[in-house]
This record gives C-alpha cells, structure tokens and sequence, in this order.
DNA sequence: GAATTGCAAGAGCAGTGCTCTCGCTGAATT
DNA sequence: AATTCAGCGAGAGCACTGCTCTTGCAATTC
C-alpha cells in the first residue's frame, strides 16, 4: 500500500480545496483561479493539474463538498428535535439550512445558483445532493406514519398527481400522493425563499430577514404537516 | 445637436448589447468576453471601451434592459385579462414570468442568479427592477378596493408586521399588513419557484414542469387572493 | 539494485480585461 | 471659411488566465 504518497496526495488535494473555498468567497465562482490557489500553496500552477484535472473538475469536487455539509447540517439540526415534534423538525431543518446559507454563502451559490451553460453536473454528485431532501422525506413518512395527513385545499391537477404518483413508486414511499406534492412545495418554497433572500432581493423590501424566513417557513410547513384537520 | 454622431453611437451600442446577449446564452455570465464581441461586430477590441468602459458596465446594463423586458412581459400578459379577475390577473403575471425566464434563460440568470462578490448594483437598476413588483402590487390594491381580504391562517409575528406596516406607509400603499405580506410571500414563492426549476433543481423530481408550476403559483394566489372568506 | 511511476518545475500558447498612444475625421467655434 | 477640438478606430503592450508539454528528480515497486 502506498500510504505515505497517498496520505500526502490526499493532504494536497484538501489544502488546494481549502484554499480554492477561499477564494471562491472573495471572488466568486467566475474568478476562482487554479493559478491564485497555485501561488496560496507556493506552488507552479502546473503542478495543481496533477490533482485537479481541469478548473471544472475541481469546481465539482467544491459543489459535491458543499451538497454533502448542506445536507450534514440540516441532519445534524433535526437529530436535536424530539422524533414526535414533527412541526419543530422541519423548522429545525428549514433554520439550518437558512443559517448555513449564510454562513458558507459562495458555496451556497455554487449550488443553488446560476447554472453554467457547458456544465454537466457529473453523477457524483446527485447522491450528497439528496442527502437534504432525504431529511426531509423522513419527517414526511414519520407524518404519515402518525396518521397524519396533509391539508388539502384544493386537489392536485391530473398532470401532478401523475408525476407525484410515478416518483412515489419509483422511489418507494409510504405517503400520500397530496402529502408528498405537499412536500414538494415545501422544499421548492423552502430553497426559493432562502435563494431569494440570500442573493439580495428582499434587501429593499423587508428588514427583519430572518423573521421573515421564519413566518414563511412555518406557513409552508403548516401546508404540508396539519394536526388539526383540514379546513373546508 | 449632434445627430448623425450621436445616432452612429446608440446604434453601436446597441450592436453590442446585441452581440453581448448573443455571447451570453452560448457562455454564461463568466464568459462574456468584450473581445469576442469586438470580433462578432468587426473592430478591435479598444474601440468597444469607448462605449462600454468596462466589462462590467455592459453587464450592469443587461442586467437593466433584461430587468425592463421581464417587467414588460409581465404588464402585457397582465393587460389582456379582465380587470375584475384578479386570479386571472395574477396567474397571468406569474406565466408570463415563467415563460419569460425560459425564453430568456441567460438573462433570467443574470437577474436572478448568483450574487457577483465584487458587484454593487448601481441605481439604475432600482427602477426596471421594481417593474415587475409595480404590476403585482396593482392587482392587490385592486382586490383591496373591491373588498376582498386575505385568508388569515396565522397572525403575522409582531417583527413581520413591523417591516410590513413601515413599508406600507413608506410606499403609501392603501392594502391590509396582512394582505401585503402575503404578497411578499407570493411574489418572493413565485420568482423563487421560477429559480428552481429553471436553474434545474427539479429535473429529476418532477417530469411536467408547467404544471407544477401551475399548480403551485395557484395555491400561491389563493393564499393571497381569496373570494370566499377564510377558513376556521 | 533496476525499472517504473508520481511529481514539481518551467516554458510556452492562446486567450482575457484594460490602458495608453497614435493619427484621423466630423463637428462646433471663431 | 478656417481653425480648434472632441470623438473615434487602430495598434501595441501589460498582467493575468486555463491548459499542455517536456525535463529532470525522487519515491515506490519489482
């Protein structure tokens, strides 16, 4: 086993991520350059190429980086909450990942941002990318699993409810199709609303951003988790 | 005056607006090169600065021209629909956006897409960008002034209402708090699930995209606009 | 110990944003 | 009508980028 060049090539491959991260909160995807991030680790550019093949890959590996702690984050909040709190989960999970959005905003960007037009996501990366919404699909069955169902307003439209169904089955889940559209809702509302604020469009508008999250946030969690019946 | 110069100019500039938009559906944001366009339009690359003094002074006014033309897209769908409709009105409103971003994809991106570290949006931009908002807020003061209210599910929390009842009276808008933080969330629930699914988000979730986004924005607009008065 | 593999270094290519200087030409001023 | 002058295009040049290739050294493997 070659331990010790593997062990150094491993070392390297994280200092070059560490600073890449670092550069990319100063400027930003566009400007990320594989020679800045070179001269951080007194280094010859050429030199990186033996461990990031192309700038691309290395702004993969940083996305798949970023999917897995946003994922991390949002377990490491719900696992605080009561099992039965099902409400308290998803305001856990739902502050988690506002607050982690802040926190490691350039990362947030690298994955909920604009896309970049060439840019294949590779399949490594859709695992630690589900890593967030299994979180969420777990206080979904645990709901339905306590008989709770989900308010329903108005029923789903037949092209939705076909597409909900067919993701039910694929994906085996034990939820009721208006639940898990629900669901849906919630987690597209969710990451809309924390991308919205995070990329400045409420700065003119409202003050207080986090109240703000987290009134929205329990509105779209109440529309999906209801322990009273629904009205109507 | 100046005519036969000052006409050449406006031309000029917008060649390379033109040729700029070109380049930008082809390579994002990131890989609009002033040098391209100097080549797309057959002079060299010094004589695009006496137009555009930087790179991203001709971003700054993309970014305006496509703030303007999502807002006109969005009072020209609005215009064709009965003025007593209000669901109408605003489903109109929230497609012509959804169809917008997908015709104009790179634009879309630009607007409402990743944050540029260094960027400070200048003041210019202020005024297209509130286009969009002008047309939403009509449709609420008019269903204010037919006496419709919103459905109030939860009371705001008091920091909600604080930043609502100050840009209220800010904005001298004649409509409920509650009523306008619900538009709040609509409009931040509509641009937010446009962002979604254009950035990509959904693909693997959902098959029918129109749909869901039919389906979600009417929910959206039933928790603002409601004819019947509001359960429980 | 010899062969192989991994690695850092440097040069080099084509591209980028941006600045500066150089003449020219159309337009306003005298 | 002659002259100043501002606006313009062209070109060279600087510092930077991603990426490739070759060279030579050192660590690992056989």
């Amino acid at each position: 086993m070659a331990t010790t060049r593997a062990r150094a090539r491993e070392e390297l491959v994280a200092e070059i991520k560490r600073s890449a991260r670092r550069h990319l909160v100063r400027d930003g995807a566009a400007g990320l350059s594989l020679r800045a991030v070179a001269r951080d680790l007194e280094m010859v550019s050429s030199a990186v190429y033996r461990y990031f093949p192309s700038r691309e890959d290395l702004l993969t590996a940083l996305i798949i980086d970023a999917y897995d702690a946003f994922g991390a984050a949002a377990e490491r909040a719900e696992a605080t909450v009561s099992r039965d709190d099902l409400m308290g989960r998803w305001m856990a999970v739902a502050h988690a990942a506002y607050r982690w959005s802040g926190r490691h905003s350039a990362e947030y960007a690298l994955i909920f941002g604009s896309p970049v037009p060439g840019y294949r996501a590779p399949s490594d990366t859709i695992g630690p990318a589900t890593r967030f919404t299994t979180v969420l699909l777990r206080i979904l069955e645990d709901a339905h699993a306590a008989g709770l169902a989900s308010p329903v307003y108005e029923p789903l439209s037949a092209p939705v409810l076909d597409d909900v169904q067919r993701l039910r089955s694929e994906q085996g889940l034990d939820i009721e199709p208006d639940q898990l559209a629900g669901a849906i809702r919630a987690w597209t509302g969710l990451i809309g609303l924390i991308t919205f604020i995070r990329f400045g469009h409420l700065h003119k508008v409202v003050r207080d951003h986090e109240s703000f999250f987290d009134d929205s946030v329990r509105r779209l969690g109440r529309s999906v988790i209801c322990e009273v019946s629904p009205p109507r």
